[in-house]
DNA sequence: TTTTTTTATTGCTACAGGTCAAGTGTGGCC
DNA sequence: GGCCACACTTGACCTGTAGCAATAAAAAAA
């Protein structure tokens, strides 16, 4: 069952009982994602953080030329939302989509905050993974600055081998911040 | 005094009590830092999270071509440490030194543990505190893919103009991930 | 103050990676 | 099977920004 994956997951970072489990699950809302369904827009305010049990879903935003920049991917047991929008409230500028078919358990702010006061395991939970996603953040900052275009790419390949194989070349380019013909000459290079 | 700062700094995100203070106050250790001083070096592990009472501080990695570049910069206020080293307990690649003559309060990884399982508050406060601090980087990062050099000097020079003054131009191009050239430039260029 | 060190400016040149365009798969689907 | 839509490849060219070097200016040290 697709409530399953977010247990185990919380449950890698918190302990939690049978009695913890019941008490967490009614917060979220479970939702299917339809291939090139969007879940977000931007302009929108983002009112809910999801959860992605299955499947994968992207977040980017669109600059002044039109141009894709995708600023995540989201797969199993990853979290996806305008974080900056759903945190302050405010509109955001980011667009969410499905690659695959996909399957997310959502929150509401609302619930969210709700949920972090009355059960003081899920303030640590997502402590510990903001924790650890600033670490992931910091990492990839500094790859983007210090990097040349095939560290990045490499970098990426060996980071997320699976993800990788899921992704049409042109996403993984929008990604890294370079054009899909970079990519295509650098695995042509590495080919060799 | 020092400790103010930052229990004032928590309490803009949590209310405190005078209980409060005295209880999370004991956890904290002071610290003098002068100009070039280091704090951190790369290969170390980082043991302490460190909050900038007054001053200023880099935290920089350094590239096989000697290249440093700087991934934060800390003033009042602001948190520093190769937060992944302390996050992990593994050696870092990260050093941290003092701009200017600088006043830390710092607490170690297991007062920092110990802390948040006995003040829920300040379970609490990290929590939000890394929330958003998740927001800002994730902007950052955006920053770093989307804009051009330009576009990326007068976003900082806005989002800190306080700092930006107290910087040599060539730290705020290795924190843009620009050469300082580039950054006198475009200052050349804005001044029309 | 004078000296030394650090930082900033500016012109010239080089190159990584972007852009454009044309051509080549390749898989879905009527 | 043939058509359409995408994704990928490849070459030719362009451009923003880096790198270098020489000089000037400013800041720190003495």
């Amino acid at each position: 069952m697709t409530t399953n994956t977010l247990l185990t997951h919380i449950h890698q970072k918190v302990p939690l009982t049978e009695a913890d489990n019941s008490l967490i699950l009614p917060y979220f809302t479970p939702k299917l994602l339809r291939r090139r369904q969007y879940l977000l827009q931007e302009g929108a305010i983002c009112t809910h953080l999801s959860f992605v049990a299955k499947g994968l879903v992207k977040a980017f935003n669109i600059d002044e030329k039109g141009i894709e920049h995708i600023s995540l991917f989201g797969s199993e047991g990853w979290w996806i939302s305008d974080f900056g929008s759903f945190v302050n409230a405010v509109p955001g500028m980011l667009n969410i989509d499905a690659i695959e078919d996909t399957e997310l358990l959502m929150i509401s702010r609302e619930n969210y905050e709700e949920l972090l006061q009355k059960i003081p395991k899920m303030e640590r939970y997502f402590r510990i993974l903001y924790q650890n996603s600033l670490v992931t953040k910091d990492k990839r900052l500094i790859s983007s600055i210090t990097d040349s275009a095939e560290e990045k790419y490499l970098g990426f390949a060996n980071n997320f081998p699976q993800i990788v194989q899921r992704l049409p070349q042109n996403l993984i380019a929008s990604y890294l911040g370079l054009a899909p013909e970079t990519i295509s000459r650098i695995r042509k290079r590495q080919a060799k």
